[in-house]
DNA sequence: ACAAAAGTGTTATAAATACACCCATGG
DNA sequence: CCATGGGTGTATTTATAACACTTTTGT
């Protein structure tokens, strides 16, 4: 802690980089840009730049988000911090540490391309293949936090337009987790949870083109779900 | 992304903070150096330090951790990283980008004070009073962190002795979690997750001079707690 | 008429909760 | 013999899981 000159060490480069998410049509998706040079050219990775030095990590974050997809509000946006990679060698041209951030997204707008990206698209998590450095990894992480947090919070919201039905909240959680759910369990669960949803007077058929039309809900007060939501068999067990 | 100039930016420093924490005597401790230097020379703060180029941050805390309590092998301790603050003006004399991580220690060997700090000391969570800069905050985070991991891992065993009692392991969890629990149903509990906690054929009495002997387990090989084991009363509850 | 999706009801099982009670030890 | 902490048993309540069944729409 002694001596603190700026310039002793060799610098750190502080980055924010983001795996968006979103449901679309029965699938997650996120939304990579394709790197336009070396390393990794052609490549696709996560989203993401330098933190600048009048921001914080998230302020970055959201700063980067909002140039992607362009979309002119993101301050609302839940953004959820995963973590920080440090590792030496992560970027073959100096150090670079990257704070990560997971961000889910509703009705998906076209991704912007817009900064110094190649492209942006939306692309299945299954398919996202190896990504450039180690994006892979911070896309793993991500889907697995959000999994898991679906399971203790109301966050399954965020992946929903304002107004949604019951089979479209299923739905992001069957997407993420990878596992049918039984439909009346689930409803009684959510509708019992208070504050996790809450009806709109008046009806809207989404789902498929058939079927009864679904009644509507908003996004409760509530942000945790207790009891929890378990997904039907976790990894972990033993 | 263009450009890559090393210089172009005002360096960020990087620091691995830690909050270190223990069960002692029915008390959550944490360990907290002294600063001997301004800014908030006199203050508390948790311990931690700059991130080498060689290291990752979480090499870095765990030098950090060794400096700190004299332990010799830390290589076992788990590590949890906790979140990375970044906010401008956390530290007046430059940017300083932390990443944090919370330790849990069993027995707490009385710490070295080694390295910079003037001193070091295992001080109660509750009346570790204002701390250097954002600590205050980094600790509660931990706190927060480690208690909810409580529910649905096996962390617990982490704050025991490689053989604790069952009342030992009760603790922990009151403790941390400030409330109390039945007896009869922690054990069940336990005893039926299965890996969580093997037993050692022999018994020795430790929580009082009195009372029956309790029988003696070790840390199983299950990292997962399921179903897990949750809170009698949740703050997030609406 | 049929498929598809929403919504309701019922039952069986499993888990969490709240106790009452006995056991072993130190003072 | 009593306080203290360990350990066992059991009933109640609550939550989960697995279904069968009705309703409303589009084709």
């Amino acid at each position: 802690m002694n001596g603190y000159d700026k310039y002793a060490y060799e610098p750190f480069a502080v980055t924010a980089d983001l795996a968006v998410l979103t449901v679309r049509a029965g699938t997650l998706q996120v939304l990579l840009v394709e790197r336009g040079q070396e390393p990794y050219a052609g490549h696709w990775a996560l989203p993401g730049g330098f933190v600048l030095p009048h921001e914080s990590a998230e302020t970055a974050a959201r700063r980067e988000l909002a140039e992607e997809t362009g979309l002119e509000d993101v301050s609302e946006l839940h953004l959820e911090q995963l973590r920080t990679y440090s590792e030496p060698g992560r970027d073959p041209r100096m150090r670079v540490v990257t704070v990560a951030f997971a961000a889910l997204l509703p009705h998906p707008p076209e991704p912007h391309g817009g900064g110094d990206a190649a492209q942006a698209r939306w692309l299945p998590y299954d398919t996202a293949g190896p990504l450039a450095f180690d994006h892979d990894r911070i896309l793993a992480d991500a889907h697995e936090r959000v999994g898991a947090k679906l399971e203790y919070s109301c966050l399954a919201t965020s992946f929903c337009p304002p107004e949604f039905t019951l089979g479209e909240l299923q739905q992001v959680y069957e997407t993420v987790w990878g596992t049918a759910l039984d439909r009346p369990n689930f409803r009684r669960k959510v509708l019992s949870t208070p504050g996790f949803v809450e009806p709109v007077p008046g009806a809207a058929r989404l789902t498929g083109g058939r079927g009864k039309p679904a009644a509507l809900y908003r996004a409760g007060e509530a942000t945790t779900l207790h009891p929890p939501l378990l997904r039907p068999t976790p990894e972990g067990r033993l």
